[in-house]
DNA sequence: TATTGGTTGTGATATTTTTCACAGCGCTAT
DNA sequence: ATAGCGCTGTGAAAAATATCACAACCAATA
């Protein structure tokens, strides 16, 4: 496994998103500006971020999108298609589904549960929903590796070590919630509250900004 | 406005968050490397941080959590409460809705717009909808900062355009879509396609690293 | 064939962020 | 008193990350 800062690996796993796009709407090659603009990186960046996974292009048409695009599948996905399963299936567990379903990628839901037994052993969104007293045996028989986690901040921590236990190693997390577990687990922490902050935040430095520039003019 | 890092605002909003669970426990006092514990960071980093925003404890209790919870209010949030709009109604729509009605804070969501007639003009959750015609007048008649943007991927960048237009200065963007917008808009994007597949990655690294341990023993 | 123009790959440099490490402080205990 | 302890605040060093800037390249054109 390569060794990647973390801000290079996000930047990959949206260069190939926005190359996807390209290659659908018929171009070939690419310049890195012109990768960079559609993703709101640098020129220099994308340089660097694609040496750093050894692909070279051209001086002269730049980078080959199709053959790119598989450099950046090798390098980001495992080999075989992944399967998740989802944990909690209200509000957001099903807006989760939904999303994926559309999707293509090689990753896969597999399986969604939620201890409500009115929702349970059914499909949701056509995904199928089980119990929560069945989640370990079926990360076992089925060797899943990750978990996306969207239980209310409340049933966070118990879900989350009963992932752990089970053999989980990487926990996408929506509860508001510090995960405590071993370093053997990846935890990614996506915290809507705490996005919407930081949003605010930086609204309010924005239309501070805009109105300063508007009183020196 | 303060000048902040981006990482260092991230982390101030998650210690308030463990102060506020501390405090609801009873606690009154809490030491660097505690918050650090309960906030995945160091001691060092939470005394730098807490030097960025001019705050001081004391060396033998350490910090006086009501007074630090307040000094970081003052840093992070507006001084009135802030107003915001979603647009989407759709499950992951709902999702955020639910999840911020649980919540007291300082943010709070004033009405939800979706272009799907049959959700409009009623209660999502307890939140006033209408329709996506009225937005950019409801934004402007109530001086909305900040839109959470919960629609399908085809819509995102039209409906961005329309907040931009009404005067919105903050996005938190859960749209898998790059959003290009004058830079007196500050965009957060939240995408769950990248965020899941970064935990697959790390997932993948993490096991191998167990592996590779096993192999050694 | 020579020149031009626009790009890549990458050393070198600059900037940002984190960590180290310790002086100085105030309480406690002797 | 005063010695000792464990903490904070912060300069200074280190590590991580981003940017600069340019040699080398190659197709197109003269």
């Amino acid at each position: 496994m390569p060794i990647i800062a973390v801000k290079t690996l996000e930047r990959l796993i949206l260069y190939r998103r926005q190359l996807l796009a390209l290659f659908s709407e018929g171009k070939r090659f690419v310049f890195s500006h012109d990768l960079a603009a559609i993703s709101g990186s640098t020129s220099a960046k994308v340089r660097r971020d694609l040496m750093e996974i050894g692909y070279s292009g051209s001086t002269v048409r730049g980078y080959e999108i199709k053959s790119l695009i598989r450099s950046l599948g090798d390098f980001i996905d495992a080999s075989k298609p992944l399967s998740v399963i989802l944990v909690g299936a209200g509000d957001l567990g099903k807006a989760i589904i939904s999303y994926f379903l559309e999707r293509r990628e090689k990753l896969v839901i597999a399986a969604a549960f939620d201890p409500d037994a009115g929702k349970t052993d059914g499909l949701i969104r056509g995904c199928p929903c089980f119990h929560t007293d069945r989640m370990q045996s079926f990360i076992r028989e089925n060797d899943i590796q990750v978990a996306i986690l969207a239980v209310p901040a409340g049933e966070a921590r118990a879900a989350a070590a009963a992932l752990a236990e089970a053999g989980i190693t990487g926990i996408l997390n929506y509860a508001p919630v510090r995960l405590e577990l071993p370093d053997t687990v990846y935890v990614e922490n996506r915290d809507m509250c705490m996005a919407l902050e930081k949003t605010a935040f930086y609204a309010r430095a924005s239309r501070e900004r805009v109105t300063m520039r508007e009183g020196f003019s």
